[in-house]
RNA sequence: ACGCCCGUAGCUCAGUUGGUUAGAGCGCCUCCCUUACAAGGAGGAUGUCGGGGGUUCGAAUCCCUCCGGGCGUACCA
């Protein structure tokens, strides 16, 4: 078969063709067996809630680059992919979806009805995001590709659920949560974003109980929430307002003194402030402390309720009344404050849907919104609000409904990630099992390198301070991870629960007993006073008189099965299995190890058509080969979410680190600066741009824009949907066109039409339009070269031969380009070892354009016509055979789906291609062998003289331009050279007059110049080009590069004048700079002379 | 408020431990459809390296400070 090439790069149609290939082929098929060698990377998995954009382009394309490099290394590797369930924010789309298109909530379709929904909208984003990746040319094993949910990662999560809850690590209670009361879950920290609305400060006056002579009759307290004040439980002010504000003003008049001119006047008013404070509010504060001290209370308004006055720090004398409300239920400070007052007791006021609950009295089943209202209103009609000042508030928004979340106490459950009495056993029953202070502690033990050997460090690249800080920092706070949510859509909590009566439970004993103490079953008995007991504890202490009557029992099976088994038997007994599905990222934690088949491969339950996970004839199973990983590929914003996390559970279920390098790329940005997202229509769409420029284009310019820890820009053009046919398309730069009328739309500023950037404004007219970067065309125009270049070659490949060549058998130009492929070889392998693609790909470019494109293959032309020498011919086509070869292999990570098309072409035309011998041939380039460097062909002469020769080419050429030399002309050249610069440039003088456009090349110490030759100077020697001048112009441009010349000379006498320099720079720093001098008064001198022979 | 990062050509970015005249790509200007490539070739112009101060023989690079931007954490009664 031959490989047709068209005569026009088109990436359209070869990149599929392509894909197929490697497909059918099943290129990228893992398998393991005897290499010693591995390389894995587990992909961050991609959400089934939509399509992939182009941070995940860029993720995706970082971790193939990675994997084809190592794939070509040898290496055996593992590209696992899959996808997440996500939890939250699928059933949020889904949910929308259905209340859009059908007008149903979820609870009109029922549980089982929308986690079938959910299904089918994850299988078709399953599907479009497959094709996305294979549209980049990612070379995943995609038959061993996860989904989050499947049966193999389920068992993982539901065995490490069971074995954390055995090891008491996990627990339900009672904790403030972010509570998103539209999608009525509770939300994690990180799902959060904060958001400015125009609020209210409300100033709310409490009766006070009894009140004695002088002492106030209220007490003040502001609020930005008026309607918690129904969940109020206390009224705190500082223990010691006088001290407190003292210390206050002490520091703000430490402050003023130190405070520079522009901060001063700030400084005064503040202190002013607090002096008027302390004259105004002081005393009133001081008597409402010694109020709280007496234990006085207040009378709660509306709900009419008695609450105390309490002392407490967090009650600030310098804010707003100097007293707060206390609402443990639904503020995290005012929880704190009941931590420490347990007295006060807390009141829950909000039902899940943020209405108002039976707490509330009256206000019971209105909207918190309507509360607040109806509350502000009522204490207005009892005269007991002080004020209301407007001001802007700060508030935390669930990133999923874009809805204000409420602090809300709630039950739910917990890993425990701090130090626990004794240790936590990590790894337990492997044979990597070691002892660990707690979960978070033995994450910081893996960055910091203190884990037990021979486990390996978790590094981050490519700046490892900066990150592991970040992922210290937040692991160092070892918060408790909150892992229910209040979905339909996840993994359901395995855990059958329930309160009973203690004789009830005492009576099951018998039948339950020796059921309790088999070691796929864990159960908890959980007193009332919070304390956590083993069934075998438990009975002993329940059958003890003063025992409690009533006990709450929790219970897990390590197996699904015994869900349905002993299910019916245990809600007989009053249990019920929890409702609440878990976090997405307890799966998602698991995934380095869930995917590979633990915890036990020979038995995970893959799909018929995928590659078994335990062990075969020729290889061992996948967990034991494949684990740890080598390197997780991922956004800076996922290292607490996710790296952390995943690092903890590698830890725990398998006793080493999942991965020993983390490699965290840049966020892509647009013109503006703002991170891309979907709703803001600032989005592009990868296969948008592969549709336009190819993936190779998209690849190029992807591994070209991720320089180091920088974020990076990429401005977003609109095509312009009105556009007529036949005119050529309009971009319109995103950075600077207006908004339209909705978010994610813009006016075209032609038309002052709007453009739907979102595609969901079709309802309201407006008329969707596609956005694209016009940054892609480099990738476009490289590719296209690199197409070029190739047609050049195989042009005159044909016939080539291998013969074992030596350097000496080598024209100059040949030596020379080996010479450079062995720099671009070492150089591209060192920039990917550092993780730095751009430096990389720019360096492969820079060699194959402006080294092999713009020297060698115009050099070598001559050698390719009829009446060259045939053996001057055949080494050419074997250089240049070998030379593209080596340069296809090295662009092969970068552009996969060009360089596979033109390795077909090349074996062809050249079967056996090779330098001193053959190199080692394979049917695919995804297969072939990386380029090693070999020092043998590194020649410094040979680069010596081609950068001699090449600086007097750049030097005629720009003369000839100069002069407006026609292209065609060929020049007459005389060169006055001696010595060493002779002697280069008689070895090149071919060369150059080819390179230069020159005819006759004569090169003597003694060369003339005559009257209309343009002198052209480089260091020691003069070029004349015969014919060309105008004198007048000739004088002129001499005179500028003398005057240049005399000011770098003048620049670096000066430095060497100075004694300082001389005496204390390094010599070799002096010694060059004197040889510089000396160099630049040459070149002046031969200036000046040719000069005055032109009678200047 | 604290911590981290950044500010270099019109745009997007490089610039290793301080050391020749600060670079690349795109864009711009001039010339060229030269037998791989006009998605190309040859040549050219463009920078108070955010401002100020300091250390040094020498600063884009190190220190201080101010201005501007991003991220993280906290706080916001």
């Amino acid at each position: 078969m031959t490989t047709e090439l068209p005569a026009k790069y088109d990436p359209a149609t070869l990149e599929p063709a392509v894909t197929a290939r490697w497909l059918q082929n099943k290129a990228f098929a893992a398998t393991t067996d005897r290499r010693d060698n591995r390389y894995v990377v587990m992909m961050p998995l991609p959400n089934v809630t939509g399509a992939l954009h182009m941070g995940h382009a860029m993720d995706n394309v970082m971790q193939d680059l990675l994997i084809r490099w190592h794939r070509m290394q040898g290496d055996n590797t593992l590209w696992q992919a899959g996808t997440d369930h996500a939890g939250i924010a699928t059933q949020a789309v889904v949910e929308k979806r259905l209340k859009e298109i059908e007008n149903k909530t979820r609870h009109d379709v029922g549980r089982d009805g929308l986690v079938q929904r959910i299904q089918d909208w994850a299988a078709t984003s399953q599907k479009r995001i497959v094709g996305q990746q294979q549209g980049m040319g990612c070379s995943c094993d995609w038959d061993r590709a996860r989904f989050t949910m499947d049966a193999v990662c389920a068992r993982a999560v539901r065995h490490t659920f069971f074995k954390m809850f055995a090891d008491g690590l996990i627990f339900r209670g009672d904790r403030l949560v972010n509570w998103d009361c539209h999608l009525q879950t509770a939300v994690a920290d990180d799902e959060l974003y904060k958001a400015t609305v125009q609020g209210k400060f409300h100033y709310l006056r409490y009766p006070v109980i009894g009140p004695q002579a002088g002492e106030p009759t209220h007490v003040v307290v502001a609020t930005t929430r008026p309607e918690t004040m129904l969940g109020d439980t206390a009224v705190a002010v500082h223990p010691d307002p006088a001290t407190a504000m003292a210390e206050a003003i002490a520091a703000q008049q430490q402050k003023l003194q130190q405070a520079t001119a522009k901060e001063r006047a700030e400084a005064e008013t503040e202190l002013e402030r607090l002096r008027a404070r302390e004259r105004d509010l002081l005393p009133a504060l001081v008597q409402i402390a010694a109020m709280a001290k007496a234990g006085r209370k207040v009378r709660l308004p509306l709900v009419d309720r008695e609450i105390p006055i309490i002392a407490d720090t967090w009650a600030d004398p310098t804010l707003g009344t100097g007293c707060v409300k206390i609402t443990p239920a639904h503020d995290p400070n005012d929880y704190a404050v009941w931590q420490r007052h347990p007295h006060i007791g807390v009141r829950n006021v909000l039902a899940a849907d943020g209405s108002i609950n039976d707490n509330g009295g009256r206000y019971r089943g209105q909207d918190r919104f309507a509360a607040r209202k109806a509350v502000m209103a009522d204490l207005q009609a009892l005269g007991l609000v002080e004020k209301v000042e407007d001001r802007e508030i700060e508030i935390d928004h669930s990133d999923r409904s874009k809805t204000i979340v409420e602090p809300w106490l709630s039950k739910q459950w917990f890993v425990r990630m701090a130090d626990v009495p004794g240790g936590v056993t990590m790894g337990k029953g492997t044979a990597r099992e070691f002892r660990a202070a707690g979960l978070a502690q033995a994450a910081l033990d893996a960055s910091a390198g203190r884990l037990p050997a021979p486990r390996k460090q978790v590094a981050f690249h490519p700046d490892p301070e900066r990150y592991r800080k970040m992922y210290d920092q937040w692991l160092a706070e070892k918060r408790d991870w909150c892992i229910s949510r209040q979905l339909w859509w996840g993994h359901r909590i395995p855990v059958w629960r329930g309160s009973m009566p203690t004789q009830k439970l005492l009576m099951l004993q018998p039948m339950l007993g020796s059921q309790l103490q088999r070691d796929d079953v864990c159960a908890w008995i959980l007193l009332p006073d919070g304390s956590r007991l083993r069934p075998a504890d438990a009975f002993a202490t329940l059958a003890a008189p003063n025992a409690p009557a009533e006990i709450e029992v929790q219970i897990c099976f390590r197996d699904e099965t015994a869900d349905q088994n002993v299910g019916p038997i245990l809600q007989g007994a009053g249990l019920q299995l929890d409702p609440d599905v878990l976090d997405t990222w307890f799966s998602s934690a698991l995934w380095p190890h869930s995917t590979l088949g633990w915890p036990d491969p020979a038995t995970a339950r893959v799909n018929d058509a995928q590659p078994v996970l335990g062990a075969h004839a020729a290889g061992p199973d996948a967990l034991s080969f494949w684990y740890p990983g080598s390197c997780l590929v991922t956004g800076r914003d996922i290292i607490t979410l996710w790296v952390a996390r995943m690092v903890i559970t590698g830890l725990y279920n398998l006793g080493d680190v999942p991965f020993t390098d983390v490699f965290l790329h840049a966020t892509i940005l647009d013109g503006r600066g703002e991170r891309m997202s979907k709703s803001k229509g600032n989005g592009i769409d990868p296969l948008d741009i592969i549709a336009r420029y190819g993936a190779d284009a998209l690849r190029y310019v992807v591994c070209e824009l991720q320089t180091g820890t920088q974020d990076i820009r990429l401005p977003v053009q609109a095509i312009s949907p009105f556009t007529n046919a036949g005119e050529p398309e309009k971009l319109i730069d995103l950075a600077t066109a207006k908004p339209g009328p909705y978010l994610g739309t813009f006016l075209d500023p032609e038309t002052k039409q709007p453009m739907d950037l979102v595609g969901q404004y079709g309802k309201e007219g407006i008329t969707p339009a596609k956005a694209t970067s016009e940054r892609f065309t480099v990738g476009a125009n490289f590719c296209n070269k690199v197409f070029n270049a190739a047609r050049f070659a195989f042009l005159n490949l044909e016939g080539s031969a291998f013969v074992p060549l030596r350097p000496a058998d080598l024209r100059l130009e040949d030596r020379w380009i080996l010479s450079r492929l062995q720099a671009a070889i070492a150089s591209v392998h060192g920039s990917l070892q550092a993780y730095n693609p751009s430096a990389a790909i720019g360096t492969a470019r820079d060699f194959f354009w402006n080294e092999l494109c713009d020297w060698y293959l115009e050099m070598i032309k001559p050698r390719f016509r009829a009446e060259a020498a045939a053996a001057s011919t055949a080494a050419a086509r074997q250089v240049l055979a070998a030379v593209l070869d080596q340069t296809l292999r090295l662009l092969h990570p970068f552009v996969p789906f060009l360089t596979e098309t033109l390795w077909s072409k090349l074996r062809e035309l050249a079967p056996v291609r090779g330098l001193a011998s053959a190199f080692a041939d394979s049917e695919m380039i995804v297969h072939a062998n990386w380029p090693q460097a070999d020092a043998a062909w590194s020649d410094r002469d040979a680069e010596r003289q081609v950068a001699t020769m090449q600086a007097w080419c750049v030097a005629i050429r720009e003369a000839r331009a100069r002069y407006q030399v026609a292209p065609k002309d060929r020049v007459p050249c005389r060169i006055a050279a001696e010595g060493a610069t002779a002697a280069t440039l008689q070895a090149a003088s071919e060369l150059l007059a080819h390179m230069a456009g020159l005819a006759a090349v004569e090169i003597g110490p003694n060369a003339q110049r005559t009257p209309d030759s343009a002198t052209v100077v480089v260091g020691d020697a003069k070029a004349f080009l015969l014919g060309v001048v105008d004198l007048t112009k000739e004088r002129q441009k001499l005179q500028q590069q003398a005057e240049k010349l005399q000011a770098q000379i003048g620049g670096i006498e000066q430095k060497l004048g100075n004694p300082g320099f001389v005496a204390k720079a390094p010599p070799a720093v002096v010694a060059q700079q004197q040889q510089n001098l000396e160099q630049l008064r040459q070149q002046l001198a031969g200036i000046r002379q040719s000069l005055q022979e032109l009678g200047g």
